[in-house]
Order: structure tokens, then sequence, then C-alpha cells
RNA sequence: GCCCGCGUGGUGGAAUGGUAGACACAGGAGACUUAAAAUCUCCAGGCAGAAAUGCCGUGCCGGUUCGAGUCCGGCCGCGGGUACCA
């Protein structure tokens, strides 16, 4: 005979795969535009189809979901999309690696990640679904472009990219190891090419103003753009040379530190300053100095943290406060052209690197100020106190001699004014944002060279310049240079023979604006007015921290140029209305390395555990173990959900991964209690099948009520604030409630289904079976959220505990409403008090209502 | 280098300035079972103690406070970003 328990038991994948069914059926999460309820737009940070879904993507879209599946409950008209951020390096390194072509190899990845993704059960409309390579989209992108030249938001101008000489190509940072190429492992230059930029800087001032206005964004990422913008105030002015080239009489420097001038030691300029240049077409010595300047990659770390070098031009300028003192001339090689006027002048004693240059070179140290009157001239290393602390000026020049450095820097720009020793200026960090990629797997820039008309906009009606598709990755650089018909074209403007553009745009444009096209995916202009007025802005956005900075400081930027062209009402200009940085799901590392000592990753499935260590195989040879990183691709320190999916069910998997960690916290996987997540739902499931056969009354309705209440309480404020963690505790500390249990069967029916309804962002394929073997009706994913009844959340009696000096010596239970001199006196009659008390007498005590009372002797 | 975070038991973590360790994993003991699995019950920060209880304890050092994991200052370690990875 087959027992009962056989016949009801938790079988998510039948359960899972039923219940999508029903909901892709019905339409349940197609966003429609609607005068009766008010529109919430959820959004995940779109995924790169790089072929896997990792547990990383499975803590996003889960979090995103449970926000959706929230807001629908509780009467939104929810919009939840989902896309693809298709274009980039990857694809084209699969192909150089593996052969095929770009475009295969990432829509493929695309349907697998689409298989892997929709057993989860994500409540998506994915009838907006599109990528970032569909010419659909990157067509939009493209007259974007034009309008944006249009307005004057793009430019041209020489900027340096990282040069392999001997692949002959630009790379990028990434491709960047240890200053060399990561393929021909030659040493990288810097070398200058004439690239296309969005004038993101112009809007930098309202780009940091506006930063007060999102509140509901994370104050660490409002001061990393605040600190990236970097705004700042400074003197500027020119040093006269003595002995300079012709045009060269006069060097302009920009200052933070005015303050600081009398303590100048020499002059610094940039290799790439106009001055180097002109030096070095002449002197070969400092033609080789530049060259050396220039080996090495682009990234601001490289040159921040490269060995300080400098050479001594030979020129002499004149101190502006003192014509006889001469200062040298040196070209330094962590000086950027690209910040201030690329000259500095060098302030050794309050400048660690400057100090650092002056004791290599022996120019002089000389403090302009000190911690006190009394405190030693000679620094055995830079004095750089905040510029909020009062310090004493020995060689001040403006202001009091005891002030702190911001008032000094405003009395110096003031004394400089004054006298006509240049002018105060403001200028911010933020540069211009250069989208010009010299690769064939990106948006083609719609532009056109023309030796007579020079360069010409393509025609909007010539949109979508396509990408070719016959493109070879044999040899390096971008095969669109040496496509044998697509490059050539006729111009625009006058018809002639002409060249395209053959740069692609960066594929964090793509990623500026997708969120404005989900509002209206299909429509044949980049956005639908209509559309964009109903669903934007994004009412909660969710990602990963590590677009921090850049992501999301060029989606503000491009929402503001949109709205220029007429593509954004002014009121999406700030696109994100509250933002969650979710922390990233970091794994070890495994490496080995090839016989060129490279290193060669492996995946965590591919390594055993032995008593030597970990190994590839169960006894191949011994791996690295790197410690956590971000999961990435190229690391190949990923974990595969799929197993667990299918193991356990998409439930389990996102249960899982909410209730573990909190979701802004970076969390290291391990594959240890997803078993024991299967197991709890499981739980859930034989109890409510249990409930269901009940019947009759039982003892202690109320009690378990009044936690019914506290948990519809706690989960609602756990859910509202993304602290899914907690609200699961407070879930599981119901479910033993419960379990445990003696009430009547309605009591626990309706337990039970307020259970499955707060389960239901969590675990929807488990709670709508629950829901429909209950015989509800409807969808639990239709139906509202319960509201906690505020009379069933107080409590006659409270505990508190008792300090003595700060120290927990005993605990009390009295009626809520007890008065606070009534509390004091029960506290002092607590035996467990007196004793600790022995005698003493209590100096003060502290009565917090309803939390503590603290007795201080 | 610079900017921004984070650091709590064996592990993941909880804690509006108010009982540190909720909830869970791994572990231990027990019940049920011929046995195992499954399920259920209980224990569990460290040290001392039979226990009651006491002392110590949130990376380290110092400060503010009746009271600090939480706020402030200084270190150490780890992570993210650093403008061509996405």
């Amino acid at each position: 005979m087959k027992k009962d328990a056989d016949m009801t038991r938790y079988t998510p994948a039948e359960i899972e795969a039923r219940w999508q069914k029903v909901w892709s059926g019905n339409d349940v999460f197609k966003a429609v535009r609607s005068a009766d309820k008010p529109k919430y737009y959820v959004l995940e940070m779109f995924p790169y189809p790089s072929g896997r879904i990792h547990m990383g993507h499975v803590r996003n879209y889960t979090m995103g979901d449970v926000i959706a599946r929230y807001k629908m409950a509780t009467g939104h008209n929810v919009l939840h999309p989902m896309g693809w951020d298709a274009f980039g390096m990857p694809a084209e390194n699969a192909a150089m690696a593996i052969g095929g072509h770009p475009k295969d190899w990432t829509y493929g990845n695309i349907a697998d990640m689409r298989d892997q993704m929709k057993p989860l059960g994500l409540s998506i409309d994915w009838s907006r679904e599109f990528a970032t390579c569909d010419p659909e989209y990157y067509g939009q992108q493209q007259a974007l472009f034009l309008d944006f030249l249009q307005a004057g938001l793009v430019y041209r101008k020489n900027a340096v990219v990282n040069w392999d000489p001997v692949d002959m190509t630009v790379l990028a940072n990434e491709q960047v190891e240890n200053g060399r190429g990561w393929r021909s492992g030659a040493l990288v230059e810097r070398r200058e090419l004439t690239q296309w930029f969005f004038k993101i800087s112009d809007h930098s001032e309202e780009l940091l103003d506006a930063l007060d206005t999102l509140e509901n964004w994370p104050s660490k990422v409002r001061l990393m753009q605040e600190n990236w913008i970097g705004k700042s105030r400074g003197l500027q002015f020119a040093f006269e040379s003595i002995n300079a080239p012709d045009g060269h009489e006069k060097i302009e420097v920009y200052t933070t530190r005015p303050d600081t001038l009398l303590g100048a030691s020499f002059v610094g300029i940039s290799p790439d300053h106009p001055l180097a240049k002109a030096l070095e077409r002449d002197n070969p010595d400092v033609a080789a100095f530049c060259t050396e300047c220039r080996k090495g990659g682009t990234t601001e770390e490289a040159i921040e943290t490269a060995e300080k070098l400098g050479y001594d031009t030979g020129i002499r300028v004149r101190h502006p406060f003192d014509t006889a003192h001469e200062l040298p001339v040196y070209i330094a090689n962590f000086i950027l052209m690209d910040y201030g006027t690329g000259a500095i002048f060098g302030c050794p004693a309050h400048d660690q690197r400057d100090f650092e240059f002056a004791t290599k070179y022996g120019l002089p140290i000389i403090a302009t100020y000190l911690p006190s009157k009394e405190a030693d001239e000679t620094l055995t290393e830079a004095y750089v106190p905040a510029k909020t602390e009062k310090v004493f000026y020995n060689r001040g020049f403006a202001g009091s001699a005891h002030q702190t450095g911001l008032e000094a820097i405003d009395a110096a720009i003031d004394f400089c004014e004054a006298n006509g020793i240049g002018q105060g200026v403001t200028k911010y960090r933020l540069r211009d944002w250069g989208l010009s990629r010299q690769r064939y797997w990106g948006c083609p820039i719609p532009v056109v060279h023309c030796d007579a008309c020079g360069v010409v906009p393509e025609k909007k009606q010539n949109l979508p310049i396509e990408l070719p598709y016959d493109v070879s990755f044999d040899v390096p650089g971008n095969p669109l240079d040496r496509h044998p018909t697509w490059r050539d074209c006729a111009c625009p403007s006058c018809g002639k023979p002409a060249q395209r553009e053959t740069d692609t745009m960066d594929t964090f444009v793509d990623s500026s604006w997708y969120f404005a096209r989900f509002t209206a995916p299909r429509a044949a202009t980049p956005t639908n007015m209509e559309d964009a007025q109903y669903w934007m802005n994004v009412d909660q956005y969710i990602g990963g921290i590590e677009h921090a900075i850049l992501h999301l400081l060029y989606s503000r930027f491009f929402a503001r140029a949109m709205h220029i062209c007429g593509h954004l009402p002014a009121s999406a200009s700030e696109p994100f209305d509250a933002l969650f940085t979710q922390g990233m799901v970091t794994h070890e590392i495994y490496m080995t390395r090839d016989d060129n000592d490279r290193p060669v990753y492996h995946l965590p499935e591919d390594i055993t555990w032995t008593e030597s260590g970990a190994r590839l195989g169960a006894d191949g040879p011994l791996v690295e173990v790197v410690p956590s990183a971000k999961m990435s691709k190229s690391k190949k320190n990923v974990v595969d959900p799929v197993n667990i999916i299918s193991a356990f069910g998409a439930d389990t998997a996102r249960w899982f991964v909410l209730s573990d960690s909190p979701p802004e916290r970076d969390v290291e996987w391990t594959a240890s209690g997803a078993e024991a997540a299967f197991k709890h739902l499981s739980r859930v499931w034989n109890m409510s099948e249990k409930i269901a056969g009940m019947s009759g009354a039982g003892e202690g309705d109320e009690d378990l009520l009044r936690a019914m209440h506290a948990c519809i309480q706690d989960v609602t404020l756990g859910v509202e604030s993304f602290g899914f963690n907690a609200a699961i505790a407070k879930l599981y500390a119901f479910t033993a409630t419960l379990q445990k249990s003696k009430a009547g069967a309605a009591a626990q029916r309706e337990a039970i289904l307020t259970l499955a309804k707060l389960m239901s962002p969590m675990t929807p394929h488990l709670s709508e079976d629950i829901w429909a073997r209950h015989g509800q009706e409807g969808l639990i994913t239709t139906s509202p959220w319960p509201v906690a009844d505020e009379a069933m959340l107080v409590s006659d009696t409270i505990t508190m505990p008792i300090q003595v000096n700060g120290k927990r010596r005993a605990e009390i239970t009295v009626p809520a409403d007890m008065s606070n001199e009534d509390v004091e006196k029960t506290a002092l009659a607590d035996a467990a008090v007196i004793r600790t008390l022995d005698g003493a007498t209590p100096k003060k005590i502290i009565v917090v209502p309803g939390r503590i009372v603290n007795v201080v002797v």
C-alpha cells in the first residue's frame, strides 16, 4: 500500500513548470500603460551575455523580482523588463580564440542565458526584451548620436590610447598586464589618436549639484561621484620664463594650494605639454626622456604608481613674488596633461609626491606652514594636515599666521588677484567621455570622412549603419579598417567617394539609455514621449556597486542629453529615483601557469581538494588558490546556478540566495545550505498539506494570529528596506511557531495562507501552489499584500534589561504602561540588582521607556 | 598612489546609540527505526565552574557617552573603482 506522504511530496520541478505556464498564459507580467494604478518601474542592471548565468545574476534578478512582485501586490502597475548588454570585447576575443563570429557567439549566448534564466520564474515582461547588438537598437543609438552631434554635445580631439607596437593595435586597459600587451608581451606605449568625445564636462556642475536630490541613492555612491567630478577652487597664474623657446615665455599653472606658493621649489610640466613637445623636437635627450615617460599603460593607477621621473630642462622661471628667486622647470612623468594646465609648481613640503621628487633630484624642501610656531622646519616627510585643521604659517603671505588651509587658500587667491598674479578659478577633475573604440563588435559611429567635406554626419534615413557580417579576426586590429567594401561609401553631402568612420562606440553608450528604450522598445524613434512620460523614471534600480561611478554617471549625463534633444522629459533628467547597490558574489580563483609562466584559470567544479591542497582533477597538478574576487568569466571563478535549480528547484535557489547574507554585502559563495533551504520549503509545503486536512477548534488562536501580524509587519518592513535576509529569518521563526501551534483549523489556515503570501515574492511557485491547494480564487501573484493589524502588534507587558554601570545584570517584566518611577522602583527591588549594588547608592538611574534601565553608581 | 566601502562564534550573518551572537549552516546529544535515510526534540561565543554565576569578547589603539558592533580620530587587513572589462 502506498503511503500518503509519497503522494503529496513537494515536487518543485513539476510545480514550477506548471505555474510558469499559467503566468505566461495569462500575460500576468505584461506591462501596459494604465491610469488605474500608480506605475512602478523596477530595473536590474542588464547582463552581459557571457553564455552562462552565475550566482551574481541570480542574486541580482531575484532581488529585483522580490521588489517587482511586492509592488504588484501593493497595487502598482509594474514594469519589469530584461535585455542584454551585448556588445563588447569578449565576443571578439572568443572569435579570435575559438573561431566563429562575434554575432553568432553573442546571440547563441543570449539564447543559452535566456533558457537558464526563465526557469527562475522572474516576473519579467519578456515582450520588451532586446539586445544592444540588435540593429533596431543600435540604429536608434546612432540617431541619438546624430542628434547629440547637432546639439553640440559631441566633438573630436586627440587622446592617448594603449598602443601595442608589435601587434600594431590599440589595447584596452584590461589587455595590458604589467605594462605589456597580453598577446604580444610587448611593452605598451601611450599614443595619441583622434577620437570622438561627449561633452560631459559641460555638465559637471549640474551633475554635481543634482547629487543632492538623489535621496534614495546610497550616500557612498553620491560621495564617489562627487569626488570623481572633483570640483576644486584654485589659482591659475603664469610663471615668466627666463630662457624658454619662443612662444613659451609664460608657463600657466593651476594649483589648489596657492597658500603654499612660497614653498615652491620647482615647476613641473607634463611630457605632453606643448613646451615639452617643443623641446622634444630639437633635443634628443628630451625626446628620449619623453619616450621613456610614454611607456606603460594609460590608467591613472599605472601613472600614479610609476616611479617618479624628472628631466631638468635647464629652463628657469621667476617666482611671481620675487623675480630674483628662480625655479627650475622639470618634465615629470606624473603630471597629467588632461587636468588643469598640464603644469604645476612643486611644493615638496606639503605634497608627498613632490617631496619624493625633490629628494630624488636634490631640490629644496621649504615649509610654508607647520603644526605650531615651535615646530621644527626640517621635514622628513611631507606635512599634509586636513584643510580644516588650524596651522601656523611660517611663510604665509595672506590672512593671519594661525589659520586653516581653507582660510589660507581663500586669502591667497584674494591676495593674488589684488596684486595681478593670476585669477581664482574653479576646475573639475571630470574629463570628457571618449567614446571611440577601434573595435568591430560595437555600434558603428554614423559619420563619413570626405576629402572635400570633412567629417559628415550620416543621413538619418540611412540608419541603421549595420555592421558587415563578412569579417575575419585572423590578424590583430579592427576588421572594419580592412573591410573591402563596407568602409567605402558615398559622401552624404557631396556624393563623392568617401570613407566610413571605422571606430565603434564604447559599450557604456549602449548601457546609458537602455532603461529609456525599455519604455517603448519597438518605437521607430529612440523613445516614445508618451511612454517615456508614463514609465520614467526607474523607481528602483538595482545593480552592482562596481558601477557606482562610470555607468551611473554616464546614464545621468545621457538622460540630460536626451532631454536636450527631445527624447526624454525634463523630469527624467535624473533617471533613477532610487538606487540599490548589491554586493558582489565572490569566489576563490584557481590558477596554474603555462609554459610561458602566464596564468591559466580553472573552474571551481574542476578543482578537487586533497590533503596536499587544491588539485586540478582528483590527482592532477596542484593549483594556486587566489583569494576571493568578483565572479568573472575571465578568471573562471564562476559557480553555475543551473545545478542547484535542477536539483532543488528555482524557489530553493531564490530563497537561499536571499536568505544568507545582507544584499548590499559581498558574499563568498558556498554551496552548503542550498539543501537546507530546500528542506525548509518542503516543511512549509508539508505543513500546508496537513493544515488543508484539518478541521475543528483548538487552543491559542490569538497567540498564533498575533505572531502572524508581527510577521506581516516585520516582513513588510524587511522587503521595503532590502532587508531580505532579516525578513526570511522572521519567516523561519513564524514557520516554527505555526508548526508548534495547537490553534484551530481556521486560524491555522489563515496563518498558512498569510505565510504563503509573505513568502510569495521569494518563492512564487511554492506560494502559488499552496494558494491553489487551499482552494483560493485566482492567483496569489495578483492577490493583495496583507496588512498588519496594529491592535495585534501591541502587548500588555514588556521585558526590560537592567544594567548596572552599563553591564546587564537582570531583567524585569513590567506592564507596558508602567510609569518611569515605578519601573525604577521595580528595577531597584530586583534581587540581582540588589546583589550587584552590594549596598552602594545609585548616583543616577536612566530609564529609556520600553527599552532599558541603567543604574549608575 | 588616489577615491569609496567592509571587518561580529567553526561558517553565513542579526542587532532605530540600549540584553551582542536573532535566524540559518556545519557540529554534538537524544527520540523514532532491526538499522539507515527522512523527520522531530534539545545543546552550543571563549575561559573558569558540578551548578548558580563570574570574567573576557564585535580587526588593533585611543576618544565621546549613563551606555559603543553602531558615533569620532589614528592604524592594520580585505574588497570595489581608477575614465578602453562589463
